[in-house]
RNA sequence: GCCCCCGUAGCUCAACGGAUAGAGCAGCAGCCUUCUAAGCUGUUGGCUGCGCGUUCGAGUCGCGCCGGGGGCGCCA
């Protein structure tokens, strides 16, 4: 649909309206008619012109009276070349396509725009995803990759939307819990090195559990225990006050086991095919991050209440708001340190100033609406334009059936764990299902399928809700899930290599099947999934139509012959279908980071 | 006390203010000498938490409840 002929549709609908006397509304919105076989777009004008008569005085039932403009209309309207028929239906005006010329465009703007069929046009506004953001001296868990997979997705629509687009890491590499680390490190594993980048990424987490246990107050401790957990506390202490002064065998230790964690990042985000463009850490934000208070300070923005308090700025107060709403926010402890708002802030500013980003998104848990509730409010009294298109995309936890996940209680549920065993099925699923696939080709196809299956069942659900993790239904190669979308694209693929050369042109003059035509009508409404996905902010919209195009996509194999059509025809213009559809599947996957295998 | 999120089929979830609220899983009945059965077809299943309002039209918007979760001055 061009602006063309779309603008010629309006102009003679205009016309009509004013042959049989009706108000011209300012706009008319046109929507794909639910499908019947036929496709075209539908109006509700007719709706709104009875409904505005109704008001004025006019008599009668509405839904009636839209019936009967909507016939009217139907019987005076000059078609545009583009479309085929014309139509009164539930007092909707319908247009129907041309099917023919229409499907022709559809599947020839595919196969020839290839991998860049549904790429928007170039935009003017930079944008940045901060994601994959998990503390170091930690393992990266089942919760840390929704939040990867949420922020590559998005970052990959949209940039196909035509955004120059930049992905940002902002990991916690300082703090109590991390000194935690270090300290059972120094006291009880002094020099050890565990081989492999994952194992020694999760063991810090298993000296984050054991030291924490050690620190915790027990039940029925004995007086020995009270000073043997005091003493190991004051030790702790100790050492964050010897990171904080710049210990140089201190920060030397901190700087080698936070590159242990940072390169097990690495490693699981080659993993799931992210590259992060830049690198913010906590602990080079302080500085920053005390300038920007003295300038809020300075501006008025915030109030010192030090030495008898902390630097604040009372928000709803700056806001003129006489209800509670975004309070009153910390922005420098009353000792002068910053805290992670304070961060937040100068983190803010260096994206504008330094990356020049104009809209800037945060992957971030729900838990911390407020915070960025505060800290775009602040950026906003500061007087950075761009404080109106920051967005915090909350998502909910991935919980356990028995409960939250805790670090410190050692319950979680890595993702290399999952991943492995992600692999382990799908070997077992191909030894049943494929068998002559080659050693390598397992490998391969394993990692793809596996990975991608629980990449979409990251993706497949509302991040606003919680997900409550469970090995069947993460890994689930079954229904709407991952191998689903990849097993259509694998069938369409095994299609086109058994079909020989791909024919150039074809023409869909023939009475295409029920299925041809929604299948022609999702390939078409891919362009405009990847815009709503990337404007909106939501992956699930592009992981919904990814499994729409697939079931459909199944539906079509089994119903409709395409290598054994009898007509050299009709066998040409489904191959090409099926080329198109190839396409868009493929297209898709890659904006969810799901790898499509090209067999399985 | 105030703020935010969620409530749709037995379960997990979809649905630009628009046409008969849809999928998957689970259940039941079928389909592999035919382009990969990780598939397809059929079938069972709903006062969209409750009430009022706005609208020609509400699962969707507004107000008020109920239920669940989260947050609220020196944690991150």
């Amino acid at each position: 649909m061009t602006h063309q002929e779309l603008d010629g549709l309006n102009a003679s609908l205009r016309e009509a309206l004013g042959r049989i006397g009706a108000p011209i509304p300012d706009k008319i919105d046109w929507t794909p008619i639910p499908f019947s076989g036929q496709w075209g777009l539908g109006t509700a004008v007719c709706f709104q012109i009875a409904a505005a008569e109704a008001k004025a005085g006019r008599p009668g039932d509405v839904r009636l009276r839209a019936a009967e403009i909507a016939g009217e209309l139907a019987s005076r309207l000059t078609l545009p070349s583009a479309f085929s028929r014309v139509a009164s239906e539930n007092a909707y005006l319908n247009v129907y396509f041309d099917t023919g010329s229409y499907a022709a465009r559809v599947v020839d703007d595919a196969i020839s725009q290839g991998p860049d069929y549904g790429r928007g046009d170039a935009k003017a506004e930079r944008l940045m995803v901060e994601y994959a953001q998990p503390n170091t001296h930690h393992s990266f868990h089942i919760g840390h990759a929704r939040n990867a997979v949420l922020g590559e997705s998005l970052a990959r629509l949209a940039e196909f939307a035509g955004f120059p687009t930049i992905r940002a890491s902002y990991p916690g590499d300082l703090g109590l819990g991390v000194i935690t680390v270090l300290w059972a490190y120094r006291k009880f594993y002094r020099g050890q090195e565990p081989q492999g980048v994952h194992e020694r990424g999760q063991w810090l987490l298993k000296l984050y559990v054991e030291a924490t246990a050690l620190l915790t107050p027990g039940e029925s401790e004995t007086p020995e225990e009270t000073a043997r957990r005091e003493a190991y506390e004051a030790e702790r202490r100790d050492l964050y006050r010897r990171w904080d002064s710049g210990d140089p065998e201190v920060r030397e230790l901190w700087r080698l086991t936070r590159q242990w964690s940072l390169d097990e990042l690495a490693e699981i985000l080659r993993m799931l095919g992210i590259h992060i463009d830049v690198f913010f850490f906590e602990s080079e934000a302080e500085e920053p991050a005390k300038a920007i208070v003295k300038e809020l300070i300075a501006r008025g923005i915030a109030d010192d209440e030090r030495p008898d308090g902390p630097v604040i700025v009372r928000i709803d107060e700056k806001l003129g708001l006489k209800k509670e709403k975004y309070r009153t926010a910390v922005v420098l402890r009353s000792d002068g340190t910053t805290l992670y708002l304070t961060k937040d802030l100068a983190l803010a500013r260096q994206k504008f100033e330094k990356h020049h980003v104009d809209r800037s998104v945060y992957v971030v848990d729900f838990r911390q609406s407020l915070h960025f509730q505060q800290a775009f409010k602040i950026l906003e009294l500061y007087g950075f334009p761009q404080a109106a298109k920051c967005y915090h995309l909350a998502y909910g936890f991935v919980t356990l059936p028995e409960g939250a996940m805790s670090a410190r209680k050692g319950n979680v549920v890595l993702f290399k764990e999952v991943a492995d065993e992600a692999l382990r099925r799908v070997q077992d699923v191909i030894a049943e299902k494929n068998p002559s696939l080659s050693p390598e080709e397992r490998g391969d196809v394993a990692a793809k399928v596996g990975l991608g299956a629980l990449v979409y069942a990251l993706l497949s659900v509302d991040n606003s809700k919680h997900i409550v993790f469970d090995w069947d239904s993460a890994l689930s190669f079954d229904g709407q899930s991952a191998p689903y979308i990849q097993n259509a694209h694998v069938r369409a693929n095994s299609i086109l290599r058994k079909g020989g050369s791909l024919p150039g042109s074809a023409a869909y003059t023939y009475e295409l099947d029920p299925l041809e035509v929604e299948l022609i009508d999702l390939v078409s409404r891919f362009p405009a999934t990847v815009q709503q996905a990337a404007l909106e902010y939501k992956p699930l919209l592009m992981a919904n139509y990814a499994f729409e195009l697939a079931r459909t996509f199944h539906a079509f194999y089994h119903a409709v012959p395409v290598l054994q059509s009898e007509d050299e025809k009709v066998r040409e213009a489904r191959m090409r279908l099926t080329a198109a559809t190839r396409q868009a599947l493929s297209n898709s996957l890659r904006l969810l980071a799901i790898q499509a295998p090209a067999v399985m």
